[in-house]
DNA sequence: TGTACATCAGTGAACGCGCGTTCACTGATGTAC
DNA sequence: TGTACATCAGTGAACGCGCGTTCACTGATGTAC
């Protein structure tokens, strides 16, 4: 039975997106190929038209995710400081309980290191992307360098900082509040910005 | 063949010990049983008699890397600055380019949220008294409160950067090492101690 | 515009494999006398 | 100290299961005339 290009087009999407959100709230390896036809409607006969393997799939997944995530963190940066804004997006209780609509950068950062190359290209990418909206929301005044250097440190504490609260929101949810509002306290005190 | 009371600590031990290099380098779901009871030189026979299931042998290493590398930035705290001492043990190319070896916490932040709740007890404990660690290291003029919240922030920041790090070291070692870097130096800004 | 047919997206049965776990067994250890 | 035997740490065959992937097939789509 085959299909139209759109509707073959609309599946590929559905296999991405489906397989994203697995990945975040499950890891690469905690999801099945059967999980994700699943959750698309289609069997894995069309998974494997579309992409040729799991590994495949795993990157592109990722890009997509890492890309939605930067949408989501540009379109919060509105109004008042886009910086506060990011940082809040970033370090928050929502990202922390929603695992499988969060970022993927919290959601699988140390788990790219077990990849392809190719993953961890994907990621690079995605994680320049998130560094240059956290540069271009600092002050302006600061030399390049040093902007990028403070964009690089922000980055990887915020992804710490979701990834550590989610560990420990299950044992002890005090402490996983504690760390979210460390973070935020740390990006605050690092750059200067008015009080939450 | 029943063994002395001491050789099957030993083997337990031994057990925990491989698991734990295991679950590190490769992950909790890419780890199988059978490389665990290989690495260790036992068979799983030995392994369900010692732990009963892979899960509960998963939270015993976790616990014991957490401790291990506790030991670890606890001793590299010599001479100069503790806390310059401890941020460079943490974000460093070694620690980066040593998942085996180095901090348990580094390997699986984003892992620990889908394990059990006793994982993610034992992943407290540790981020505890790593956190601990830090606050001790810090300007004891400090309120306590603002110890604490500092060397919170501080140890989130350290694990994602070394995640990130370690995602992006296959595809861009050059991003990889500015992030390491970016990390120290937002360290040092935070806390006011002296250049590296 | 209407007809004939090649294309190819998606289906579903089948594959071998390695997973976590169970269990009957072994035989050296460590205890009771 | 020496002997008899219950204990139990570790072995290895076997289990059912779900994994990722292959492949012959189907039939609506979209093209060539």
């Amino acid at each position: 039975m085959k299909t139209t290009r759109e509707k073959s087009a609309q599946n590929r999407a559905a296999l991405i997106r489906s397989a994203g959100r697995l990945f975040r709230a499950k890891g690469f390896d905690g999801v099945s190929v059967a999980d994700i036809c699943k959750a698309a409607g289609l069997t894995h006969g069309a998974l494997y038209g579309q992409f040729g393997s799991k590994k495949a799939l795993v990157a592109e997944a990722l890009a997509h995710g890492l890309k939605r995530n930067n949408v989501r963190v540009r379109a919060a940066g509105r109004g008042q400081s886009r910086l506060t804004a990011y940082v809040k997006c970033f370090a928050s209780r929502w990202q922390r309980d929603n695992l499988a609509d969060g970022c993927a950068m919290c959601a699988s950062a140390s788990e790219i290191a077990r990849q392809d190359r190719t993953v961890s290209a994907r990621f690079g990418e995605g994680f320049e992307e998130t560094v240059g909206l956290f540069e271009s929301a600092l002050d302006q005044q600061l030399p390049k360098a040093d902007r990028r250097e403070l964009a690089l440190g922000l980055v990887a504490a915020m992804v710490g900082g979701v990834a550590v609260a989610r560990a420990t929101v299950k044992s002890d949810p005090a402490l996983s509040d504690e760390i979210l509002l460390a973070v935020r306290t740390l990006a605050k005190k690092v750059t200067g910005t008015s009080p939450q």
